[in-house]
DNA sequence: GTTTACATGTAATCCGTTACATGATTGA
DNA sequence: TCAATCATGTAACGGATTACATGTAAAC
């Protein structure tokens, strides 16, 4: 209902209920533990958050199996709705933009993960395909930028050199998994 | 005075006027201009920030050259105050930690850029030394990570390959940056 | 003299962090 | 029954975004 827009937070924990129903401690874990951990909500951040999608009507707490009032402060499993979903598949669909790939490139990762067994593989290797059409404009672009700078100093040339060889081992990857993706689906 | 430490934004913005005095809108200039620009600060993020650093008594209004009341509300170009010089020292010297190697390597790389003509070359090299041992740890961990999860889905593990690759490239360039600035010390 | 670029600021709102409080379940 | 773990929450606070307000200087 609420018409704000959800942060990329709750747009992750939306994905992941959808991966899962899952508590708050649940969804606690899966950032302790997996690779993800470079980011470790806090508890301030994460139940309001959860508490915000419900209030939006994007998930909805399981119903207790028996008649148990609603009162006891026990763990609240959250499913999505069907607007949740919807709403997943439209983030999940989102293009991703050549201006703000530098910036966005952890999310688009996230978003990589939660289309496994959504999108077709076509879909997936398109997503790939935009993704890394827009690394190479960025590339392309730190490398205008290095062309055209001045070489006064040495550490700015440098430190941009460091961010073309990362978004280039981006792209690798983006082919890479294009490639090996293709060929999978292929094989059939 | 304040004892509050300084967010990644502040140590920034003292950075920068710490390389050259500035004014709010020249610093808006600089992340609009340069690739910094993925992170485009607002007015209301930057003109508060410089009055916090100056409320701490880390930056100052240059004095106008005659004596014009302070009320005038024209350009402030802000210079580090001998607090703020050491305080960005201090940071400048803040040791890379490999915990928090992948969350914040755009701000190691922010401070690589700044450490120029401010550390010795040996300090420099050490530097990125200790960047490239945290990433070392951090790509191994990564690694592992990998080796002892499950494979039953995919893009999991095609995700964390991304990690590994993109931080192996901010590795080969530690590792390559060393070698180029050692053999330019070297040759002088 | 009026438009455009330069330049600084504030108010409302929202969200995340830190730190704390609280309750339920399990096993020693 | 006591501790540890599981599990959810709240209050104070700070800082960022958005949107708006305002003032100065230069160019035409």
């Amino acid at each position: 209902m609420s018409e704000r827009q959800l942060t990329a937070f709750e747009h992750i924990l939306l994905g992941l209920v959808c991966l899962a129903p899952s508590s708050g401690y649940d969804l606690k874990r899966i950032f302790a533990v997996t690779p993800m951990g470079v980011y470790q909500p806090s508890s301030g951040a994460l139940y309001p958050a959860l508490r915000r999608l419900e209030l939006k009507g994007l998930v909805q707490a399981q119903a207790a199996a028996d008649g148990v009032t609603e009162s006891a402060r026990r763990r609240r499993v959250y499913e999505p709705t069907q607007a949740g979903r919807d709403a997943h598949m439209d983030w999940l669909r989102t293009p991703v933009e050549a201006g703000t790939v530098g910036r966005d490139l952890g999310l688009h990762l996230m978003r990589f993960v939660m289309i496994e067994n959504v999108f077709a593989p076509e879909e997936v290797v398109a997503f790939l395909q935009s993704l890394a059409d827009a690394l190479a404009a960025f590339v392309a672009q730190l490398e205008n930028y290095a062309a055209v700078t001045d070489h006064g100093s040495r550490h700015p040339a440098l430190a941009l050199e460091h961010g073309v060889a990362i978004h280039r081992a981006s792209l690798s990857w983006a082919e890479r998994t294009i490639a090996a993706l293709s060929a999978e689906s292929g094989n059939r």
